[in-house]
RNA sequence: GGACCGGUAGUUCAGCUGGUUAGAAUGCCGCCCUGUCACGGCGGAGGUCGCGGGUUCGAGUCCCGUCCGGUCCGCCA
């Protein structure tokens, strides 16, 4: 037998027991006479005692063993006689009577323990011995929690799970495909799903009326902290629904979620609709943990110019958008700090041309960057609409609209990071809803769909599919947590015409379309029920609850920023013979 | 495809306007210590300053290129 308790769960009821504990040696403490261990296993540490006093020779064994050595002792649980209330075997310890080193270790790269000194590289290449460590290990527990309650409220509301395949079709539509050579079928490919939709429609239409999988995912696009080439989604669909029972259901689930595991009493989730979270917060996924909304002003034609006879303030003039957001409190920011921020959204990445200012001083007079443009009245008459009071500091861009209420929205963020309005244990869900159905792509000329080629837009605007598609509303849907999207879905097409018509507005020809999806075309011809459904991204909800930034940290073997295993070395090249088989011919 | 930040001991980092023997902490090794738990004390080993080129009397430091890592933009229906 290796062991008869854990490292994690000999107490005070313990004592007098004779037991066995295997494990990792944790640290040593060498004394004069005596030698302390911390035996370590994901359940805990505890400590082992060794004297010379007792035993000479197995207290120099003892002295041996170096970190990371995995051992096996035995021995009798005994009260400490100075306790460690910090952990939770803090008051016994082992006095060891026999112990055997069941396999040595080489010196850990880095320190396994709560805090390393490792880098982040170090400990991507040392993975295994990461995984030892903590944090990292109860990141993986509460993925497996949440899992395990993702599943439970799912069954309990009669949901099936359904594997679909990994190896499917690739389509031109969305992001690019990894795909895989057919030895079998030279000169053909398989890819990996990007996600189960279509395999999750024809269930509906087979009559699966609530499906659900907890699946990896695949796209073959660049990387981001919160973006792997593989990642895992909570993936449902349901039919015979409507988008108010979807958005019921799965509130249902996101609130059992931070009921169960985080013990999180989430309010209500709000609804916006993409218009106004547009408007409001210039972003499709407002962080909504702070307010700090924008407010536009309206053109100059209503203010009056003091500048050169009333010539006027061409950066306002010119612009589609004049918008701002009320930094409450920072009308004490210095000179240096407006520099700052100005810096920050003339960064290429944002690429504003320059940010404005005014401030309402404590004496209620209004101080701004453009004072020899405007005389104090009109000054007033802004603060008054920013509803600003004393001590208030209003930010201001102007500009070509879409641009603009980008570069403000970044802004924005930044100003909620600096005044510390975005608390990791604060969490602000939200509903984004009436997503556009189809989204202009410049480089392509011509529509693409917004959410994909399968939602349905909302009936009363179908009509404008032909004259204005640019303004029709989908009934398409995302949930945003914390300025995160975690969630996303949509009611679909079950009517084959629509469908195809649908294709048409997205550039297919007939028999394109009818290559592409033609399987679910077809099936709709079957009797396809209504149906509608939604695909959260389990690692960053993962992320989320654990209060981190980086989904690597919940996945347990992630890949870098180039997409690479530095682990294993992933991927590689393969030998010539592979090559062959899988007719590839070299071109490198 | 692009922008920015970083690469110095096993590890995490410091190293100023270029200057003679490149430091700290931690880890590691040795000795001492009988109640430690961030043990303590003394001593020791440990470096192609990512790589290549250039400027200079002299480069870890400045310049160019390149590789690697990270963050972001594009991209991600």
């Amino acid at each position: 037998m290796h062991r008869t308790h854990t490292c994690g769960e000999l107490t005070l009821a313990d004592l007098g027991k004779e037991v066995i504990l295997s494990g990792w040696v944790h640290k040593s403490r060498d004394l004069g006479g005596m030698t302390f261990i911390d035996v370590r296993d994901r359940y805990g540490i505890t400590q082992l005692t060794f004297n010379s006093e007792d035993n000479d020779a197995l207290r120099a064994s003892a002295r041996e063993v170096g970190r990371e050595y995995v051992i096996k002792v035995t021995g009798n649980v005994i009260e400490r006689s100075n306790k460690n209330l910090k952990i939770p075997t803090g008051e016994v310890e082992i006095k060891v009577s026999l112990m055997e080193v069941l396999n040595a270790a080489k010196i850990p790269p880095f320190l396994i323990e709560d805090e390393t000194d490792g880098g982040d590289e170090l400990r991507m290449k040392y993975r295994y011995l990461d995984l030892r460590r903590n944090p990292v290990r109860q990141n993986l527990v509460l993925r497996h929690k949440m899992a395990q309650e993702v599943r439970k409220y799912l069954d309990g509301l009669d949901f099936i799970e359904v594997e679909t395949p990994v190896l499917i079709k690739s389509t031109p539509e969305g992001a690019r495909d990894f795909v895989v050579p057919s030895r079998m079928n030279p000169g053909e490919f398989y890819a990996l799903p990007q996600s189960p939709q279509t395999f999750k429609q024809l269930l509906m239409v087979s009559g699966f009326d609530r499906y659900f999988q907890i699946v990896k995912c695949f796209r073959d696009e660049d990387l981001r902290a919160d973006r792997q080439p593989e990642f895992t989604q909570i993936d449902c669909e349901m039919a015979f629904v409507e988008q108010e029972d979807i958005l019921n259901l799965f509130e249902g689930l996101i609130r059992q979620l931070f009921k169960n595991v985080k013990g999180v009493d989430l309010i209500e989730v709000p609804r916006m609709t993409y218009a106004d979270a547009m408007r409001l917060y210039g972003s499709d996924k407002p962080d909504t943990r702070f307010e700090m909304h924008f407010v536009e002003l309206k053109n100059n034609a209503e203010a009056p110019h003091l500048w050169k006879d009333g010539a006027g303030f061409p950066v306002f003039d010119n612009a589609a958008l004049v918008a701002g957001i009320n930094a409450k409190g920072c009308a004490s920011y210095t000179r240096k700090q407006l520099d700052e921020l100005t810096d920050f959204v003339k960064r290429p990445q944002i690429g504003a041309t320059g940010l404005i200012y005014f401030r309402h001083q404590e004496d209620g007079s209004i101080k701004s960057s453009v004072d020899k443009f405007y005389n104090e009245e009109q000054l007033k008459k802004w603060a008054a609409t920013f509803g600003t009071v004393p001590g208030d500091l209003v930010l201001l861009m102007a500009g070509p609209a879409d641009k603009t209420r980008k570069q403000l929205s970044e802004l924005r963020l930044e100003m909620g990071n600096r005044l510390g309005l975005r608390d990791k244990n604060t969490f602000a869900p939200l509903w984004v809803m009436d997503f556009p159905l189809l989204e202009w792509d410049e480089d392509t000329e011509r529509y693409h769909a917004m959410h994909h080629p399968f939602t349905s837009p909302k009936p009363e605007d179908i009509s404008l599919l032909d004259t204005n598609p640019g303004e029709v509303r989908a009934n398409a849907y995302d949930m945003v947590i914390n300025g995160t999207e975690i969630g996303g879905g949509s009611i679909r097409i079950h009517d084959r015409a629509l469908q195809a018509l649908m294709f048409k507005h997205l550039g297919f020809s007939t028999e394109e379309a009818q290559k592409q999806f033609g399987f679910l075309m077809d099936a709709f011809e079957y009797g396809a029920p209504p149906h509608g459904g939604i695909a959260f991204g389990f690692d960053r909800l993962v992320s989320i609850f654990a209060g981190l930034d980086s989904i690597r940290d919940v996945i347990a073997f992630p890949k870098n920023n180039s997409g690479r295993d530095i682990m294993i070395d992933s991927p590689s090249t393969i030998d010539q013979k592979q090559m062959d088989e899988l007719n590839i011919k070299t071109t490198v």
